[in-house]
DNA sequence: TGTTGTGATAGCTATGAGTTATGGATGTCC
DNA sequence: GGACATCCATAACTCATAGCTATCACAACA
């Protein structure tokens, strides 16, 4: 039914050589060894291969019309193994970078100059993922590095740099009785104005990173009112406009969502957002490791 | 290095179904065998070809380069079979027939018709072997029946049937002495009268044969004169002709060595040659044993 | 929360691809 | 013609591997 390639290596040898002995040699095995091979696949065949005459090893007919196809084989294979190694090299220097939102803040530039530094020849590529994914990508497999935010879901598998830190405003529509407030009280609003607030969350799957953009912990344990769920920054926008609730922000995304009817103002009482760079803990690859150091780099200078 | 065929197989099938329970089936083996041998295959390329999420099944980059070559290569071993296949059928109805000089009297047509009528696939092929072969290419396998002279060296190796049995005559130039002797008793010569003659042997490989047409069986012991050794029938007519030597014949083959300055004439005293179809022993084969079969027959109804 | 579907793992067996040692036939050299 | 070299086949053994069954781990789903 199929051949091994070996097989057919073996038998373009003795063809080409004429004498078991020397083919043998050359394929640097032993005579017995390849004398029984090629019975193999005669046996296999149901043909002789080989007319072997006390004196003179010579190819029969069937081995004359099977020799042109053996060679093509080997030759196929060849090139099969060659865009394989090929594939996978390309493979080999292809980072994906997961992300839900566009990180922004000039991150992006500065981390794929810093690689490219390092690793002349990877190739970084953008990936955007749901925000159903709190790991952007890192969980399934689909991306290599993500930017995330903290505190991630099953934490302890991955690891992290943190590249920023900021203050958490609030997405108002712009004539939201807290608007107003804010701009009476130096442009920022306290947590506690905002508990009874219907709130714009993630999807469930999301885990702790739905209640930490809840602020759950900032509630002494009072549920928050849901107003609906959201799963990119383009829902966001629409809901808080048509004043299904407001959402909590990180200072470096209020660009993705305040615009036409939508602001955003500081938030008092909560904790700050934390954005980083995270790959799988066990994922011990060179352009990852590379990545997650020079995101660690970039966050130590800019913390 | 290699791979096995049947890897390409497994690792198709897989690609197909992209379920490794459903393509085992397929393959009509377990799902863990499959499992294992994928991952070998994996191992052996030292890239995964497979994404295993928990959920679902997908080529990467690296499968998806690999499986054209896969399909190619399955193809192309297809092919392979099919041309062993064919060229193996043309190989189980060719017989190739074995003859030192061409053997006369109407024997090939009326064998070829005979054989054709019972294997109407066969084809019979004609080879002219050099006289130094007693057997006509038996012994070496280069032809799988054959005209040969009894007595046949190796006799026990062989089965044959007679299809002519003649009377032996001497081809003598034209203006020997016997000749004329000739004229005058009946048209023949007793082999006596031979006895000084210088004779062409063929070569020493022919061995029994060769005594055979020296007949030194009718020479008490006495060792022939040898004027030459001759290889065909265009020789032994030269060598006639310029007086070198004299030569027995099978009647039926003095056509061929007897024109211009050569004549032949019988002899008496001397047995006559038996003209035999011969196949190896060992040889079973239906179609070489239709054609002694069908010389058997020949021979009976012309003895 | 049990049930189903799916892939991976473990442990076993049989096959097969390799080894060395040896046999037997042929050809070659003095 | 005898010693020797060459060459393919066979025998007996070893070790890797391709297959099996049984089972686990995990996700999806009812």
């Amino acid at each position: 039914m199929d051949v091994h390639g070996r097989d057919l290596r073996y038998f373009a040898a003795v063809a080409e050589e004429l004498n078991f002995t020397r083919a043998a040699e050359r394929l640097f095995i032993s005579q017995p060894a390849l004398s029984k091979q090629i019975r193999m696949l005669e046996k296999q065949l149901g043909a002789d291969l080989f007319h072997r005459d006390r004196r003179a090893v010579r190819l029969t007919a069937v081995g004359e019309a099977l020799l042109p196809h053996a060679h093509g084989m080997l030759a196929a294979w060849e090139a099969a193994e060659a865009a394989v190694a090929e594939a996978s090299a390309a493979e080999q220097h292809t980072l994906v970078i997961g992300m839900s939102t566009s990180p922004g803040r000039g991150l992006l530039p500065a981390l794929r100059t810093r690689l490219v530094s390092r690793h002349p020849h990877a190739r970084p590529v953008l990936r955007q993922v749901n925000w159903a994914d709190p790991s952007a990508g890192l969980a399934d497999g689909s991306s290599d590095v993500a930017f995330v935010w903290l505190p991630l879901p099953d934490g302890d598998r991955y690891r992290y740099a943190v590249v920023a830190q900021e203050p958490r405003l609030v997405a108002l529509p712009q004539g939201h009785r807290l608007a107003r407030a804010a701009a009476d009280s130096e442009g920022a609003v306290d947590f506690t104005d905002l508990l009874d607030e219907p709130f714009l969350a993630l999807p469930s799957e999301a885990g702790p990173l739905r209640d930490y953009w809840l602020a759950l912990d900032a509630r002494d344990g009072r549920a928050p009112r849901i107003g609906g769920v959201v799963g990119s920054a383009e829902e966001t926008h629409e809901a808080v406009a048509n004043g299904q609730g407001v959402a909590l922000l990180a200072t470096g995304n209020a660009s993705l969502v305040v615009r036409d009817e939508v602001i955003a103002v500081p938030v008092r009482g909560i904790s700050p957002s934390r954005l980083a760079v995270a790959a799988r803990r066990d994922d011990e690859r060179p352009l990852v490791a590379a990545y997650l150091a020079a995101a660690a780099k970039l966050g130590a200078g800019t913390s």
